[in-house]
DNA sequence: GCGTCGATGGCA
DNA sequence: GCCATCGACGCG
């Protein structure tokens, strides 16, 4: 199979976070391997951003997401889900694309409609921090069918960024159902229930 | 369908 | 003390 390799990632968070809608992750694990078409994803652009958890500068936690691009960046939250991010741009230059929902692939029967859902069902955890996407654990496949039609929203729980808190870099599928919980305001344009 | 709440641990 | 979350629960 087709597999990304350093060159998609080596560019800005926001359009690899455009580009991995409708893309395929490939997870080998235990001799299986699981496979989703990713539905949603955001963008984090660099130290600046205040919803980045790079604006906090440089950590043992962040580390990652100061190397080279083309690596997993997975940390734990709450106290029980891990995220999957992918570390964009260049080394130096702090930024990520947060993984956030999935369809499961060949039959596969998952729910993977949220960031902390994904990231369980496809059995991804710390173990897998600064791992090489262009290895043979996690990997990601391009699209090869029909190009999503994608649609941009705020971010998720971010409430805390200031500023940032508005800038529309949640991209989704708007034609899949497994786009996580907090659906973007949108109305269908010409229909409304009487 | 929607608002609220608690779980649970690493990190600054 | 705060989270880049989720599921359970109450409501009417």
């Amino acid at each position: 199979m087709v597999k990304l390799y350093h060159a998609f990632y080596t560019r800005p968070a926001i359009d690899v976070a455009r580009d991995l809608v409708g893309a395929i992750l490939v997870r080998r694990f235990r001799g299986r391997t699981l496979r989703a078409r990713i539905v949603e994803t955001e963008a984090y652009v660099g130290p600046h951003d205040l919803a980045s958890h790079a604006s906090k500068g440089r950590t043992a936690r962040t580390d990652v997401m100061f190397g080279p691009p083309g690596r997993a960046y997975v940390y734990l939250i709450y106290g029980m889900y891990e995220m999957l991010n992918v570390v964009t741009s260049v080394e130096g230059d702090p930024q990520a694309v947060l993984i956030r929902a999935g369809e499961p692939l060949d039959g596969w029967d998952a729910d993977l409609s949220g960031p902390g859902k994904l990231a369980r069902a496809m059995k991804i955890s710390r173990a897998l921090n600064g791992a090489d996407l262009t290895g043979d654990a996690l990997s990601f496949a391009p699209n090869s069918g029909a190009r999503p039609r994608l649609v941009a929203g705020t971010r998720v729980g971010v409430d805390y960024a200031g500023d940032w808190k508005h800038e529309l870099l949640r991209f989704m599928d708007a034609d899949s159902r497994a786009v996580s919980k907090p659906r973007p305001k949108v109305e269908p344009a010409g229909r409304r229930s009487p």
